[in-house]
RNA sequence: GGGCGCGUAGCUCAGUGGGAGAGCGCUCGCUUCACACGCGAGAGGUCGCUGGUUCGAGCCCAGCCGUGCCCACCA
């Protein structure tokens, strides 16, 4: 016990690690697999990029889930946090590629096999480091069974499921516009696409007439991409064009004859009202061009050059290069008729940055609509409920309006497509079939194909294991809402499909932790920290030094002052990074640590075991314990509603406003005299009291219940939900001492009296029989007994009645007064609103009897205090 | 274009019908024997604007202003 006496100061630095180290050993994280599902508790952790390091928004996302995990579990609830890692197909290959282009070589020079055993080599190399930062941030995962979306047992449930979706024609292969994305050289899915403004200039092209009586004139961003258009579209009601509907015009710089067609998409208002059809670049091109039948060729290739179906003078240049050229020759021969700047948003890729190449690809895809049916009951019968409950809707709308998913990706890193092709043969399924000359596709699957069967195949599937019925569905999944499209939607409707079960039954979508400057934290832009700098102390970034926090250092927050700082600024909002509230974490710990220093060292280190003393009689024991109940009741209700940041709150005023500012102050004299209910007491309050605040402050409340007489075991692993009787006597008591101090200590800051000095006074209220002294002590008043004679030299209400000041050591009698004064006229003015409130007919008699009784309640007390002056 | 949210003390944010709150910052006072990275006491808000509903509005409704995010195939 020998640092409780030495350290004053909470030192997380110390503690952290022993403690960790003391949880991993123990086995409590590993529950065994018994029991079922729906008497069990588990949660699947989203899994983080194995290339990953840990982020704000894994701390914070990981504080809430450990929260719920350790909660549950201390409630005696099989609980189970299901960790892993994902092998993040395109990310972990650019970290890879990147390396390989410092060395000098590429992916192709090396080939595909040693390229992947490439990867492997580097995830054993770097994969462990964020399953180590959650050790330290004090996440009680199951690390025995660490997952991996590519482990062998995950891949084979990954081609079980490819199969039978293709079986049942859901899985297919088409001929398709995608989303290019030049960048990686891969397709992407919808979802992996973002808009951003950008200006361009909208070009007027004329297209001559074939039957040379003129032009149609139509606008562009895109005029490279003229030389594949095979079509003008018109709206079939557009007065302007209607006689040209059905005649020709010739394509500029090719010479190609288009036929000038009507459809509906077209909007007479935009541009000319002329649309040029490019169906092989263009998405709503490529639905007119289906419409009308037409060609589709392709000018631009994968590679983001032009092809050899572009004039030979532009085929092999890259894009830019051939607007450029293209703009150049219609300007030559006079075609283009005006420009101008145009704001739009234009398609980039998330991955890569770049701009999208809409193009058309053979792919395969997954159709959607049957697997979203069940999906969307799961949600509008509430088996399965989002928190907040607005997300709601926003996931019904997509769901209902669900498209196609592209889920082959040209890359090398992931599930390879269980697909086989000889000649114009294609076979799908785990292995080729008999025969000689079959070959894989050599494209993988998007990593959220693998990462929607996370919650099941975890825990076994396809094969019926004991963890899969302990501890499937799960819970609740937590994440924020950038993924609840790519990945929460998917998984709803791959644990269906698949398990015939929802994979959790609540969705909790946290905030978004932004930047201090409100910008999303993000590593390129400089606005990110790494949560290991709070912990462990670490630079702090310009961003981050505003608000009166110098540039240079965090201090070493500790781990359990970072999460209860997070959970304390989570909201349904989201919310910017308050270093403040980290720091608020830290004088909670600090001032938890020292309360707890005052009754371990006050009680001694005589064996007195931690028990509710039988009834305790003293009313300040029944307050605490009453209070205790109450904030008790509060943390768990607020954990259980998802309601973290009044979790926390609720937390810190208990301990801090209740335990330390008031009760422990009130014990104090009797913890010199060693009184032995006293110490059982304040021991029980002690463990209870870290008992409750361990799932937010597992670290501190665990190395402070080793201190504790009698404690057995780890904290992290006691079972207990007691419950204390709550008091109204007692905190009617004690309330009013509060109350009568605070007023005492202001009077006495305002009337100068010296904050030592003991002032002599008389107690003129009721109330106070078993609390005289407490008031008498911390007030610093002397309660002459009996006597009189002494002048009253000021009268100081309180609830009850009232404190007389008697002549004493020398203060302020003008100031003394001058409060008195202020006193009185609030009191008058009280008074006054009130009878004006309840002379008011409508008011007595519309507003509910308890609010009309409250408010004569009120009056008459104040009417009371302002009689006792 | 559609949808969702936000605008409360200098800063970051609580507060969904009955007399405005927290943390930080600021001011004043305290080396009180758990904690001076502490303790005590204060100052500081026309609750974005306008109108409405109500006995009563920061809270409900409408409009406006400002601001953020999500979805969406108008060249």
């Amino acid at each position: 016990m020998s640092d409780l006496e030495s350290r004053t100061r909470y030192n997380p630095a110390e503690v952290e690690p022993r403690i960790a180290k003391k949880w991993l050993e123990s086995g409590i994280f590993h529950p065994l697999p018994e029991g079922d599902a729906a008497g069990n508790y588990s949660i699947a952790i989203p899994p983080p990029n194995v290339t990953g390091v840990l982020h704000m928004g894994h701390a914070f996302q990981d504080s809430i889930m450990d929260t719920l995990i350790r909660y549950h579990r201390m409630r005696g609830t099989r609980s189970k946090w299901i960790v892993g890692t994902d092998h993040a197909g395109i990310a972990t290959q650019t970290q890879v590629e990147r390396q390989l282009a410092q060395e000098g070589t590429t992916r192709e020079q090396l080939g595909r096999e040693r390229f992947e055993q490439r990867v492997w080599e580097w995830r054993q190399e770097h994969g462990g480091t964020i399953i180590e930062q959650l050790k330290r941030l004090g996440a009680s995962c199951d690390y025995a069974e660490e997952r991996f979306t590519l482990d062998e047992a995950y891949a084979k449930a990954v081609v079980k499921v490819f199969v039978a979706l293709h079986e049942k024609g859901y899985i297919y292969r088409d001929r398709y516009m995608v989303n290019w994305d030049p960048g990686t050289g891969s397709a992407i899915s919808d979802l992996e696409v973002e808009q951003r403004e950008v200006t361009d200039t909208l070009y007027y092209v004329d297209y001559p007439l074939a039957s040379g009586t003129g032009a149609i004139t139509v606008a562009t961003v895109r005029p490279e991409t003229m030389l594949a258009d095979t079509a003008i579209a018109v709206n079939p009601e557009d007065e302007r064009y209607r006689r040209l509907i059905g005649e020709t015009a010739v394509l500029p710089l090719v010479g190609r004859k288009l036929r000038i067609i009507a459809d509906e998409y077209v909007r007479p208002d935009f541009g000319t009202g002329a649309l040029k059809i490019t169906p092989a670049h263009d998405p709503n091109d490529f639905e007119i061009g289906r419409r009308h039948g037409l060609a589709q060729p392709q000018v631009i290739g994968e590679d983001g050059c032009l092809t050899s179906e572009a004039p030979a003078r532009f085929a092999g240049m890259a894009v830019d290069e051939a607007q450029r050229a293209v703009i150049a020759e219609l300007r030559e021969q006079g075609l283009i008729a005006r420009t101008e700047p145009y704001v739009h948003d234009v398609p980039f890729s998330q991955r890569s940055g770049q701009r999208i190449e809409p193009l058309i690809s053979l792919q395969w895809f997954m159709g959607m609509r049957e697997l979203a049916r069940p999906a969307i009951e799961a949600v509008t019968s509430e088996r399965i409920r989002f928190h907040p409950v607005n997300h709601t809707r926003v996931y019904l709308d997509w769901m209902e309006n669900i498209r196609p998913w592209c889920i082959s990706r040209q890359l090398w890193w992931g599930h390879r497509l269980p697909v086989w092709y000889r000649g114009v043969e294609t076979y799908v399924g785990s292995r080729p079939p008999r025969g000689e000359g079959w070959r894989q596709d050599p494209d993988v699957l998007d990593t959220w194909f693998s990462s929607a069967l996370w919650p099941f195949v975890t825990l076994g599937w396809p094969d019926e294991t004991p963890e899969l019925r302990a501890f499937y569905p799960t819970d609740v999944l937590v994440t924020a809402r950038d993924i609840v499209f790519l990945w929460v939607a998917r998984m709803i409707m791959m644990g269906l499909e698949f398990t015939g079960q929802i994979p959790f039954s609540d969705v909790y979508v946290h905030s978004i932790i932004q930047a201090p400057d409100g910008r999303r934290m993000s590593k390129s832009l400089g606005t990110g920290i790494d949560p290991l700098d709070l912990i462990e102390g670490g630079p702090r970034p310009p961003v981050f030094a505003a608000g009166g926090k110098p540039a240079g250092e965090f201090p070493a927050y500790g781990a359990d002052a970072l999460r209860w700082g997070l959970l304390a600024m989570s909201s349904g909002q989201d919310v910017k990074f308050s270093e403040d509230k980290i720091a608020q974490g830290q004088q909670l710990t600090n001032k938890l640590w020292n309360a707890a220093r005052l009754i371990l060292l006050g009680v001694g280190g005589e064996d007195s075991p931690a028990r509710a003393a039988a009834i305790p009689t003293a009313p300040e024991d029944r307050w605490i314990l009453s209070r205790l109940q109450r904030a008790r009741a509060e943390v768990h209700s607020r954990i259980e509603g998802y309601d973290f940041s009044h979790a926390a709150l609720a937390l810190y005023d208990f301990i801090y406003g209740e335990l330390c500012d008031w009760y422990l102050e009130l014990i104090k004299p009797r913890l010199r005299d060693g009184e032995p209910d006293l110490a059982a007491t304040l021991l029980y309050v002690l463990t209870e009291t870290v008992a409750l605040a361990h799932p937010l402050i597992p670290f501190e409340t665990e190395e402070i219940y080793g201190h504790i007489p009698g404690a057995v075991g780890l904290l992290a692993g006691r079972v207990s939900d007691p419950t204390t009787p709550v008091d109204e006597q007692a905190e009617a008591e004690i309330g009013n001492v509060i109350v009568a101090v605070q007023t005492l200590r202001a009077w006495r800051d305002t009337a100068g009296v010296k904050a030592g000095a003991v002032v002599p006074a008389k107690l003129e209220a009721a109330g106070y029989d078993t609390t005289t002294e407490h008031l008498a002590r911390l007030g610093r008043l002397s309660f002459a007994n009996g006597g009189g004679g002494s002048e009253i030299v000021a009268t100081i209400p309180i609830p009850g009645g009232a404190v007389e000041i008697l002549a004493g050591d020398g203060f302020d009698a003008a100031a003394a007064q001058e409060k008195l004064r202020q006193r009185r006229a609030k009191l008058e003015a009280e008074i006054e609103r009130a009878e004006r409130k309840l002379a008011n007919e409508r008011f007595v008699a519309k507003a509910p009897p308890d609010v009309v009784q409250a408010e004569r309640d009120k009056l008459a007390r104040v009417r009371t205090e302002l009689d006792s002056l």
